[in-house]
DNA sequence: CAGTGGTCTAGACCACCTT
DNA sequence: AGGTGGTCTAGACCACTGC
């Protein structure tokens, strides 16, 4: 096969097809690639090339890499996809894993704001998940997650919802989350859900809204939580 | 120069020595380093060993290459630092940047907490610095900045404080924060200070901990504010 | 042992900037 | 024209893995 000639570099070139198959999954995960000189050859550069595009998949977390073994679709272990995205931890800096028991699941329309976070029609379907979060035995945060039919099917028919959603994503729907955005505000406790978090309504909580996105880029779930943040914080690191 | 043998990769202890020879400040900020081909001599090594370390570092936000011109030690223009560090976005996502006035400014002894998170022994002085910002001519944020005397001395006796604190502690005291660590965490507004914020006391706002740490590991200041969370958000994304 | 990725080198050519 | 960083190649050797 033959690159035709672009205006990017050779190695970026390779960095879109690699990344590319991985979005049609052209090899699932934690299957291995072929081997650099393999890659080199059916794509007619140098090893030197492909290692340098296979190095930044792997610093976007999109590949890991092995010596003496191979280089690998990135999976999202339950273990790994919890810890990644998950930032409430104790003041000091350590983190802490939450348990979670569901509250509620149920399918309806979009409202304008989630149309317009997941950019669906309007009237598009999706299902709301209700998950209330334990940190240490005690209730820390109660969390919505909308999640579009459209993308995973009948995923309110799906028995024994495990903690991190997001192997959950991979294995099933083929969605590999990459990157999250937050934002973050302080508001009053809504009354609705004041009891569950053993909190007056009116409490000053923390309220985190996430976008998840997909390796191909598209916005696939949205979810809105508070948060006690009376014994843990959200932390995060800028540089 | 040969770089005796070690265990770590040659393009690590080039990356090392560098990077302690910015710290050293060994080159001076916006200054150019010498060429790749002039450092391989000096160090003793190739030209693509001292480039895998140069990369890394701009990486990291310590060095600036540009094609034709030459590598650049990392310049916190005032401009740059502000932006770099601010996470208060419109909901939508767009970045705006804030006014400042500087309320109070006094030198006291260090708490235990602020000992603590400054590293610093018990009784050492500090600035403890008041600002209130405004974004669209409105107040948002109140902040207390804390900086060791031992850091930054006489720093209370510093006329017309920028906006942005780095580039003076860049330019002045020798200090390049490469990164913050943020707590945050939903409070009720203090009644010393709701007023200023033109809120009711008790109101739900956000308190971020900012801990700044130097390029040398040290944490060096620490702040703590109180934001309206009303028509802005603290944003960010996690990869 | 063979196969993989990790490191290191040397050299070529290109794109950009300054003089 | 000469110097800089950016890309690309080819080949050597090392470290780790599994048969």
């Amino acid at each position: 096969m033959s690159l035709s000639e672009g205006f990017q570099p050779l190695y970026k070139q390779v960095y879109t097809l690699l990344t590319k198959r991985l979005v049609d999954h052209y090899w699932k995960p934690s299957e291995p690639l072929p081997s650099e000189m393999a890659l080199a050859e059916e794509l007619g550069v140098s090893q030197g090339t492909v290692r340098k595009a296979l190095n930044q998949m792997v610093s976007e977390n999109l590949l890991e890499r092995r010596q003496g073994k191979g280089t690998y679709v990135a999976e999202h272990t339950s273990e790994r996809s919890l810890t990644r995205f998950w930032r409430l931890q104790t003041p000091g800096g350590e983190t802490s894993f939450p348990e979670t028991r569901i509250l509620n699941s149920r399918r309806r329309q979009a409202n304008s704001h989630e149309c317009k976070a997941l950019d669906l029609e309007t009237g598009a379907l999706v299902v709301e998940l209700t998950r209330l979060r334990f940190m240490d035995k005690e209730p820390v945060v109660i969390e919505n997650v909308i999640q579009p039919l459209s993308i995973f099917p009948d995923i309110d028919k799906v028995p024994n919802l495990p903690n991190a959603l997001y192997s959950l994503y991979q294995e099933k729907y083929g969605i590999t989350v990459i990157s999250v955005h937050d934002e973050l505000r302080a508001v009053k406790m809504p009354a609705e859900h004041s009891e569950q978090l053993k909190l007056d309504a009116g409490a000053p909580v923390l309220m985190i809204e996430r976008t998840s996105i997909n390796i191909d880029g598209r916005a696939v779930e949205w979810s809105q939580a508070y948060c006690r943040t009376d014994h843990f914080v959200y932390g995060v690191n800028l540089r």
